[in-house]
DNA sequence: GCGATTGA
DNA sequence: TCAATCGC
């Protein structure tokens, strides 16, 4: 860069934003988004300009001139100005608001005023100051300011405009530079130019008359005749080229220096933000920061001073070697001050966590409860991983590490280190932050009435586990070894030698290139064709081979995922303890693992012998709680559609009413197969299915289900005016929320390519309805397991299955917790329309699903 | 639509 | 990491 010579006092440097935006559009060629939808590639390379402008230049002065949505002058001046201009692309205008905040991050001055755009900005501050200027753009729109005391530098293609530079390449100086333009025109920039006019002759023609006036007004001096014929036509065009053109050197700016400084960094938010764009590499290049938290000290046993503060973080984990359980680590902090107690108990664990007195700030209070071995009633427990999760539930990790770096810009040590008594330390500084990030959100009820009390309730159906019948596991397990081998005999027999025939590519080797079966479609990703059952049912007509590969593959997973494991991790009573993840889904489901109990086969022949496994404890039952049809009794709900609410509040088979409806039938000529593909349609609807999934489903073709999803919302109109306002909502305010208050941010909806918007809002829609259904039964469990133990009933929850709770029942107490749980259930929360349980008993999971 | 798990 | 398959 050459920096101007002339001027008085430190150097300006003046950023054109708007242009970096246009230029970063058009540069890039490859899309460059989030994995959430938010396009990045105009915030990537501002950014990535931004930086280097701090790192190499290092200017203390410097401010970023950004437009403003409002109309300017030009609006008002010209009335063609809007047809010339077209407005700024959507994928662009949802960039602005992250450019600025990345310029706040920096500490970069920002400037932008209404009816100025930012090439005003910076005509009238490069005129009015009198320091050396360099104007920062990735355009050519401001040459006309270059003079000895103003300089542009374009730092994409590294070039510095002095005015020498200026008439170099283009044959005019600086100040004509408009005249020029308004001749040549500028496709790009939707600037209309003199038609025929190019450089050389604009050029040529300036340096004779001076100025676009005098070359006007001297039109038949102009030679050759067909440039004066050009000019002739395009003189409309040339003055209103050079209107737009003309820059106000009079926006009402601060002209005091001070205005321009560059602030400090805020390293924290800069950090927070990379996150969130998902700009790794720009990320790991930030200087690395260790921010003290305070100091930390490790003691024998707990002060008795901790008590007697007002907020407390707590960290524990399991102690090391042979008494893991019995000695933690734990530590506590106050602000600044943080105690590492090398070998608690539980029970000083346990007396923490019960102590109202204080507010205790923990990261995953249900692993806590584990360690405790309790569960002990207390008010003033706020945890930070659920608040996390609830103010932005689509982030993958919520580490107390990661939201440390996140909120406290701090990068915690090691635990051998002064990583124990730093993660009390974070705790302590994150909980007020946190605390008050949910109640802004209004998310306070639904942490502290819902998602904290209930840490309490899954921790206890998870230590108490569900009971499996290992002899019977045992059996099937030889059984299926038994059918594997026989099965994998024969398809190598059918195949004619032996391969992997758990792997899809070595499978479509045999199927499409030995045994010559017709390809069909390819994988999702495109590289291999497919062998999913879809395929392999289709070419079972063909060859014996698919038919028992299919077999196969059901067993084998029947075993694999389900036999084997639950014989692994059943402990010495025979009982299986899963984890409860419960910020793991966008939507507010919980979800399960090691093992994943909420996917243990129901259908079919595997279902009925898995589910035979999971038991009842001697002299108890298993009582299964399901909810019927909660997801379109929500849709009724929330929709208002009268049609759909009386199906429910008359109890009707909705199936049934819908295919009824769509056929244009009476209930009593609706056919299995009508209603068998209204219920498609009906789960489609509630899992925010797509013509096009819907067409796959029922295996027609596009149109007709197009045609089908047409009918239905013919029928039910409500459901139709709820969806389209659920996704402008979603528009206008960027999140969707539940009948709890529950958020989930909804992005993409701008997105100009069809399905990523598309999807949005299938998300959009989908979410109030799937995650209303995961506050109700999350309410009901509350007040289920509440309304046992105030009875003193020994009936307990034992799993949860999105709409289905499963206790074991004392038989003797059988009655008496049925009329509970539907109770409980079936009025958790006031709809319009009746919510309905269904309720079945047995010895085994099996039995107690008929 | 979402999430978990298995196996190459 | 991807493909396939289970549940809701």
């Amino acid at each position: 860069m050459v920096l101007p010579k002339a001027g008085e006092g430190p150097v300006v440097y003046l950023i054109d934003g708007t242009s970096f935006v246009y230029r970063a559009h058009y540069a890039i060629r490859e899309p460059l988004s989030t994995s959430w939808g938010l396009p990045t590639k105009a915030v990537f390379v501002f950014t990535r300009m931004l930086l280097r402008l701090l790192k190499e230049v290092r200017p203390e002065y410097l401010v970023l001139c950004l437009d403003e949505k409002e109309p300017t002058f030009r609006h008002e001046a010209y009335e063609d100005y809007k047809a010339h201009r077209p407005p700024m692309p959507e994928e662009l205008v949802v960039q602005l608001p992250y450019i600025r905040e990345v310029a706040e991050a920096l500490g970069v001055p920002i400037l932008s005023l209404a009816g100025y755009e930012a090439d005003d900005l910076i005509a009238t501050l490069a005129v009015r100051l009198p320091n050396p200027v360099v104007i920062v753009a990735g355009d050519r729109d401001l040459l006309c300011l270059v003079s000895e005391r103003v300089h542009l530098w374009d730092p994409l293609r590294e070039k510095t405009y002095t005015p020498e530079e200026v008439e170099r390449r283009y044959g005019v100086p600086p100040e004509r530079f408009p005249d020029f333009r308004a001749l040549t025109g500028d496709p790009s920039d939707n600037l209309p130019g003199v038609k025929g006019i190019g450089e050389k002759t604009a050029a040529a023609l300036i340096r004779a008359f001076g100025s676009l006036e005098e070359i006007y007004r001297r039109l038949d001096e102009v030679t050759p005749p067909r440039v004066r014929k050009l000019l002739s036509e395009g003189r409309e065009a040339a003055f209103l080229s050079r209107r737009l053109l003309e820059l106000s050197t009079s926006a009402p700016v601060p002209l005091e220096l001070e205005h321009y400084r560059l602030r400090e960094p805020d390293w924290t938010r800069l950090r927070a933000l990379f996150r969130k764009l998902e700009f790794r590499r720009l990320l790991a290049e930030l200087p690395a920061e260790r921010l003290s938290l305070g100091e930390v000290v490790t003691v024998e046993d707990l002060p008795r001073e901790v008590l007697s503060s007002e907020r407390l973080g707590l960290w524990a984990r399991p102690g090391e070697g042979l008494f893991a359980k019995e000695l933690l680590s734990l530590s506590v902090a106050t602000e600044g001050r943080a105690w590492v107690v090398q070998r608690a108990s539980p029970e000083t664990l346990r007396r923490l966590l019960g102590f109202s007195g204080l507010e205790r700030v923990v990261h995953d209070l249900k692993a806590l409860y584990h360690l405790a071995g309790e569960a002990p009633e207390a008010e003033g427990l706020l945890d930070v991983k659920l608040a996390a999760w609830l103010l932005d539930p689509t982030r993958r990790d919520y580490s107390l590490e990661g939201l440390a770096e996140e909120h406290l810009g701090a990068r915690l040590a090691s635990l051998d280190g002064k990583g124990m008594g730093e993660r009390a330390l974070a705790l302590a500084e994150l909980g007020p932050l946190l605390r008050e990030a949910v109640e802004a959100a209004g998310l306070g009820p639904l942490l502290f009435e819902v998602e904290l009390p209930l840490s309490a309730v899954l921790f206890r159906m998870e230590r108490v586990g569900v009971r499996v019948d290992r002899a019977y596991l045992s059996r099937l397990a030889e059984d299926l070894r038994q059918e594997l081998a026989e099965l994998e005999a024969e398809i190598y027999r059918l195949a004619g030698e032996p391969f992997n025939l758990r792997s899809g590519r070595q499978l479509s080797r045999i199927l499409f290139q030995k045994l010559g079966l017709p390809r069909g479609k390819r994988t999702p990703k495109g590289t291999d064709f497919s062998t999913d059952v879809e395929v392999l049912s289709a070419l079972a007509e063909r060859h014996p081979l698919p038919e028992r590969l299919l077999r196969y593959r059901a067993r084998h997973k029947l075993l694999s995922t389900y036999v084997e494991p639950l014989l692994r991790l059943a402990d010495a009573a025979g009982r299986v303890h899963t984890t409860f993840n419960q910020t793991g889904t966008a939507t507010g489901r919980l979800s399960s693992e090691e093992p994943n109990l909420q996917n243990i086969p129901i259908k079919g022949e595997e279902g009925e012998l898995i589910r035979r496994a999971f038991v009842a404890e001697e002299g108890w039952v298993l009582l299964s709680a399901d909810y019927s049809q909660i997801e379109l009794r929500l849709l009724a709900h929330f929709s208002g559609d009268e049609n759909l609410r009386r199906a429910f509040a008359e109890g009707r088979d909705i199936h049934a009413a819908t295919a009824a409806e769509i056929f244009g039938v009476s209930p009593k000529e609706v056919t299995p197969e009508m209603r068998r593909l209204a219920k498609v349609i009906n789960f489609g609807l509630a899992y925010g299915m797509s013509a096009y999934g819907l067409s796959k489903e029922l295996g027609i073709d596009y149109k007709q289900a197009q045609a089908f999803m047409e009918r239905y919302f013919e029928r039910y109109p409500g459901v139709r005016r709820w969806r389209e306002e659920v996704v402008e909502e979603a528009r206008k305010r960027g999140y969707v929320t539940t009948l709890l208050k529950r958020r989930r941010p909804i992005p993409g909806l701008a997105a100009p390519e069809r399905p990523v918007r598309e999807f949005a809002e299938r998300t959009a829609i989908n979410t109030p309805i799937q995650g209303s259904g995961a506050d109700l039964i999350k309410l009901a469990m509350l007040k289920v397991d509440r309304r046992l133990r105030a009875e003193g009933l020994k009936a307990r929850l034992i799993l949860q299955v999105h709409d289905e709770l499963l206790l074991e029942v004392p038989e003797e107490e059988l009655k008496q917790t049925q009329e509970i749980v539907r109770e409980e259930m079936e009025g958790v929360y006031p709809l319009s329309v009746p919510l309905k349980v269904n309720l079945a008993w047995g010895r085994n999971w099996a039995e107690a699903k008929a």
